[in-house]
RNA sequence: GCGCCAGUAGCUCAGUCGGAUAGAGCAACGGCCUUCUAAGCCGUGUGUCAGGGGUUCGAAUCCCUUCUGGCGCGCCA
């Protein structure tokens, strides 16, 4: 544990057995809250202990409070005061040692600084963007993968052993439209009047892929049965799609540890497997030829279809077996699945599957994020395909850069029905909050470029002004961050975190000089701004925004 | 009709699983560079926390209800 997280530990420890020692406490065990006060008189840490079991004592909240004041005593080696407010809150007045320890520790793990390990090792997976591969990623998908990455991150700092996955639906009814257009678009080039699939994908990329097959191969599949074609063309199609999403997601900074195919569901026992489970759990019945989960059972409101009167599995069935084949065949202990808000009605049904076939259903959680609207001139940019209008992920990279995308997709909790300003992205000055953070790692750099210090030891104790101390709170506020990230499933904390120290080191840049006279106060401010310059790295490097030397 | 998400300053959003006088940024105005990056800093004010009711020491936060917006409710994915 580090900084914030460590000084709640140990004033918990205080608290509680300060509490303990009252009579007729002794048998309750108080779950301690320890929070900051907005106000700064309140003290730097406060706890409404007293509050909350004044009745279980059969005391007013004051007497409690200062009966637990009492036997906290003032003897502690981080406390400077402790203080009885209000209606009974206990506030604690630290003196600036843990700030100072906590730099100690800062400086000598670096860039390892402030990942937690977790008492038992656990495994968790998240998935996100998973794409149809029939057509270009757009920009949901940017903000899924923006928001899926950071919380990848996120939970690997906070101690989880994590991966990362993307499911390619390379299978199932949409994979066949795309054949059937394909094959509709490839004959449209020999025979003009050839009918096109009334539901195909009618997009510019279906028809350049069929224009790129006859280039290769010419009319290869000009008198072949359709299946064939089909065939062919879908096999041909989906590895160009398939590389181009690749490609752009690795500019997007996003990579993935696992490219988890639906087809290889399809191709095993999986489905029959969960088909299996399911039946003998009494989840399912037959009705008009169909097989049925019964999903009125689980309260959910109807039930739903697994197999089709004609025998294919519909894309739910494949999706439990895929979720099934997450928590149990490879057994993470927690799945994460980064979903848009319009696939929400399918968030509790999946639950209840699983459920189904005995697995604990809080297990997975979904991520639901509201849908993007791209805003420019202060209005709304339609999301039609129509040429220069952005729609599609490479495109976003090239009008706005990585940094700006990956920054805004994470200023707002996943939560938040959110405008992207193409506008503002784009604008290199304070209103754009990314250059703002990244300004402030290039000044950091550049200053310690600058100050020339020798071996001489540091002084933490002359970190006392205003500015250094915020500063150092902030620092020390890292690692609860994370896991308060971690724990809430959003990584815009961090995105809000970044923009607050640097913020917190800007001023502190405008009162204090580092570079002076002062031989020891020169290399303490130094210390402290290499300090800041690792936890503003690692912050970054969690949002999967660049940290620029220079600017 | 049923369900999910949201409603906080002129705008975009925070609000530490119920805490003390609800906060930032943007926009507006005024100040700060002969010294480490002015893409920066400092200062000035703004609220029916959508409305109503309830729970308690205490509510933007929890419960009920109404209103408004977004999205779902296929043998599509």
């Amino acid at each position: 544990m580090y900084g914030r997280q460590k000084i709640t530990e140990y004033l918990s420890s205080i608290i509680k057995s300060a509490f303990e020692n009252i009579s007729g406490a002794d048998n309750i065990s108080p779950s301690i809250q320890i929070e900051t006060p907005k106000e700064e008189r309140n003290g730097d840490f406060s706890t409404n202990i007293a509050m909350k079991y004044s009745k279980a004592l059969a005391m007013n909240p004051r007497q409690l409070a200062d009966l637990i004041v009492e036997n906290i005593g003032n003897d502690h080696k981080y406390i400077s005061k402790v203080q009885v407010a209000g209606a009974g809150f206990i506030n604690f007045y630290m003196n600036n040692d843990w700030l100072y320890d906590e730099l100690d520790i800062i400086l000598s793990e670096k860039y390892a600084y402030g990942q937690n390990k977790l008492a038992e090792s656990k495994r968790i997976n998240v998935e996100y963007v998973s794409a149809n591969p029939t057509g270009p990623l757009h920009i949901g998908n940017a903000r899924g993968g923006a928001v899926g990455d950071a919380l990848a991150n996120i939970y690997k700092w906070a101690g989880w052993e994590c991966e990362k996955e993307f499911y390619l639906n390379d299978a199932g009814n949409q994979i066949k439209k795309f054949a059937q257009s394909l094959s509709a678009r490839y004959m449209q080039l020999y025979q003009e009047d050839y009918p096109f699939p009334e539901d195909g994908y009618r997009g510019e990329d279906i028809i350049l892929i069929a224009e790129n097959y006859k280039e290769l191969f010419a009319d290869k599949l000009l008198n072949v049965p359709d299946s064939v074609r089909e065939a062919e063309l879908a096999d041909f199609g989906l590895k160009i799609n398939i590389d181009n999403m690749k490609k752009v997601l690795d500019q997007y900074g996003v990579a993935y540890d696992t490219w988890f195919k639906e087809s290889d569901l399809h191709n095993s026992s999986a489905i029959d497997d969960i088909v299996t489970i399911l039946t003998e759990n009494g989840a399912t019945y037959e009705k008009d030829g169909a097989l049925w989960f019964k999903a009125t059972d689980y309260d959910c409101e109807k039930d739903e279809v697994l197999i089709r009167q004609n025998g294919v599995p519909t894309y739910y069935l494949a999706d439990i077996a895929y979720h099934f084949n997450k928590l149990s065949v490879r057994n993470f202990d927690l799945a994460v699945d980064v979903w848009g808000a319009d696939h929400h009605g399918h968030v509790h049904r999946m639950k209840m599957a699983l459920k189904a076939a005995g697995i604990d259903p809080e297990r997975l959680h979904i991520v639901l994020m509201q849908l993007v609207r791209l805003v420019k001139n202060d209005e709304a940019v339609r999301m039609s395909k129509r040429k220069g209008e952005i729609v599609t992920l490479d495109e976003l990279i090239e009008d706005v850069g990585v940094d700006a995308a990956r920054f805004v997709f994470n200023s707002y909790a996943p939560s938040t029905h959110m405008d992207f300003d193409l506008d503002l992205a784009i604008k290199q000055s304070s209103e754009n909050p990314v250059f703002y953070v990244q300004y402030a790692y290039a000044r950091m750099c550049s200053i310690l470029e600058a100050v020339e210090i020798t071996d001489i030891l540091p002084d933490f104790v002359l970190l006392n002004s205003k500015q250094e101390i915020a500063l150092l709170k902030r620092m020390a506020d890292f690692s609860t961050q994370i896991e308060l990230s971690a724990k809430e499933f959003d990584p815009s904390r961090m995105t809000k975190y970044a923009y607050d120290l640097a913020s917190d080191f800007h001023s502190f840049y405008n009162a204090c000089r580092v570079k002076s006279e002062d031989e020891v106060l020169t290399v303490t401010r130094y210390r402290l701004l290499e300090g800041c310059r690792y936890i503003l790295k690692n912050t970054l490097d969690i949002l999967g925004v660049s940290a620029p030397q220079k600017m």
